[in-house]
DNA sequence: GCCGTTTTCGGCCCGACTGTTTTCAGTCG
């Protein structure tokens, strides 16, 4: 079966793992370049099994070695050097690369000294109290792993928290700190601030100058359910839930060189620095400086380091080393989508939808509040059992928008529905009335499990019908809870190029869907986009925040976005679908 | 294993905390 470019990645994380116990070393340089490869891949917008040898290494982070390894891999499963490695390093004894606090030199250490080879072997050696044996492990090293073996189904190394999750209790956190005498910021950084989907500890960096006092405070928070580092600028807590909260204080001074530097990713972060040294600089989380003389050329913003490296400024979501350092140094930085560009929410319940949680009038007037130039209600189609409207209540609901629309002058109210897509691709109502709403967008709700071809058909059925504006939350995914459908995504992508059928972008934190790689080489299609709260009640249209970073992680261009035409051109865009 | 406007060989980012240490190794981010 045709290998894909995830499966290359899972190759290429794979071999990064066991290259660090070959190493004995997580930052031994074969584990960077496969962990540099495999990022590679991951960002690689088309099938890498259609690309030669000679065109891997073209791409940065490939080289003619790992080339030749992934060409075997894609056809023939495995190579040689992963069987060798496999063979030494079994999954039983991998599994323990889980256990924080646990490294590779431990590890080799336990297997050569006390023939631990699983976790079991690990579990025994513990109670038998061999490890304090060793040369550099005592007693607390063994109760160290003691607990962290426990605690392994919550928080292995490997455990990611949606940002649904980790979102707010961080935002706790930064609150907490902030209200702090002396704390002059506090943001969180980490992946959270890049605004990936899944969160691994969330980095929190404050500044003052009573370093102690800071880090004391947050160790002290109540939703700390266990200490398991304290400092005076650098700690941890464990939450009950499992998340791990990293704390550095700095002094105000270097507040941005330490949120550049805690906000990663790594890879950029090493390019960064890798590009202050051949300017004689070194930069680490408390400043730009000169090397020779230790003068700082810059620390108090991000800005002012990217500038003092010949850089533009580099939004977060972007920071990923994936082409992103070139493009400010050559000033073709993608001119991305914000959110003061967004005019209009194309995605929004009342509570005529069974899940809406608050009446048509209160979200019309939290959208005006907003200062939203248009509007469009989009309560479910018929077809969803338990909250959909039915035609008549369809009609009343353009009766009272039409009613509505003269208390807001400024603001469009488009009478719109959500239509459930089916499993053949069949929509609500029918034909004539599904052409009179002003805006359509239809969206997958059910019938996640069919195969690739049945929900690529049935999506590429709802794109090519003329009434249907956008497809909604495309893959119909929940973050952690539930993978989204399978489908072709080229081959979807290429109808709404064709048909002129936009691709929403659903702010949702739970949804962040389509996913980045869909949007990505969609944008490059020439496709339309349309970034949506789906809200459901007035506090939702926050969401126009997220579903902007999403689209920024995406490198989508304003553009590309439609809902950022001014009302008049907005509706002109949406008469061209619609006839 | 990757990479090159000093280089095709010889480099490859930097610092805090912990537990074990009499000055450091391992782990982590």
């Amino acid at each position: 079966m045709a290998r894909s470019n995830r499966d290359v990645v899972a190759m290429l994380d794979e071999m990064a793992l066991l290259m660090k116990l070959e190493e004995g070393n997580p930052q031994a340089f074969r584990v960077r370049a496969y962990e540099n490869a495999a990022g590679a891949v991951k960002d690689l917008g088309t099938p890498i099994a259609e690309l030669s040898e000679s065109d891997m290494t073209a791409i940065k982070g490939i080289g003619k070695s790992t080339a030749a390894k992934i060409r075997l891999y894609l056809d023939t499963g495995t190579f040689p050097k992963l069987e060798e490695l496999r063979e030494r390093y079994p999954p039983a004894f991998t599994e323990m690369t889980r256990i924080p606090g646990l490294g590779p030199k431990t590890l080799i250490k336990l297997r050569d000294e006390l023939g631990v080879n699983t976790l079991d072997d690990l579990r025994r050696a513990i109670d038998a109290e061999a490890l304090r044996d060793l040369p550099g492990l005592g007693a607390k090293s063994e109760e160290k792993l003691r607990e962290a073996i426990g605690r392994l189904g919550m928080h292995g190394k490997d455990r990611r928290t949606p940002i649904a999750e980790a979102l707010p209790v961080a935002a706790e956190v930064v609150a907490a700190l902030s209200a702090i005498t002396g704390v002059k910021a506090a943001d969180y950084c980490g992946s959270m601030r890049r605004f990936s989907e899944t969160i691994g500890d969330v980095d929190i960096i404050a500044a003052a100058r009573d370093h102690a006092a800071v880090s004391d405070a947050f160790v002290g928070l109540d939703l700390a359910e266990r200490v398991l580092a304290h400092g005076d600028t650098k700690s941890s807590i464990l939450t009950r839930s499992g998340l791990q909260i990293d704390l550095r204080v700095v002094d105000p001074g270097s507040y941005g060189a330490a949120v550049l530097y805690f906000t990663g990713s790594k890879a950029h972060n090493i390019a960064l620095r890798q590009r202050a040294l051949e300017r004689g600089w070194t930069l680490n989380e408390y400043a730009l400086s000169d090397l020779e003389t230790e003068d700082v050329i810059a620390a108090r913003s991000e800005k002012s380091v990217y500038k003092a490296l010949g850089l533009r400024f580099i939004p977060p979501p972007l920071r990923e080393d994936t082409g992103e350092i070139e493009a400010a140094a050559g000033g073709s930085l993608p001119r991305l989508v914000e959110e003061r560009h967004i005019r209009g929410d194309l995605h929004v319940h009342s509570d005529l939808s069974g899940d809406g949680r608050a009446p048509l009038r209160d979200m019309v007037a939290a959208a005006s509040a907003r200062g939203l130039e248009y509007l469009a209600i989009t309560d479910h189609g018929e077809n969803l059992a338990i909250n959909g409207a039915s035609r008549r209540q369809m009609l009343a609901m353009r009766r009272k928008l039409a009613a509505l629309q003269g208390e807001y002058p400024d603001m469009a109210l488009l009478w719109g529905c959500e239509l459930n897509i089916g499993p053949d691709g069949s929509l609500d109502y029918d034909a004539g009335f599904l052409a009179s709403f002003d805006w359509a967008i239809a969206s997958v709700h059910s019938h996640f499990d069919l195969d690739d071809d049945a929900q690529t058909a049935r999506l590429i059925a709802a794109i090519e019908h003329p009434s249907v504006n956008a497809i909604g939350h495309l893959s119909g995914r929940m973050i952690g809870r539930r993978p989204g459908i399978r489908f072709d995504a080229t081959r979807v992508l290429g109808a709404a190029a064709a048909t002129g059928t936009a691709l929403e972008i659903n702010g949702a934190l739970d949804r962040l869907d389509a996913t980045v790689d869909v949007i990505r080489e969609g944008s490059t299609m020439g496709i339309d986009f349309v970034i949506d709260t789906d809200a459901h009640h007035p506090n939702d249209y926050r969401r126009l925040t997220s579903g902007v970073l999403w689209a920024q992680r995406a490198w989508l261009e304003r553009k590309r976005v439609a809902n950022t035409r001014p009302r008049d051109g907005f509706l002109r865009w949406v008469a061209r679908r619609r006839g």
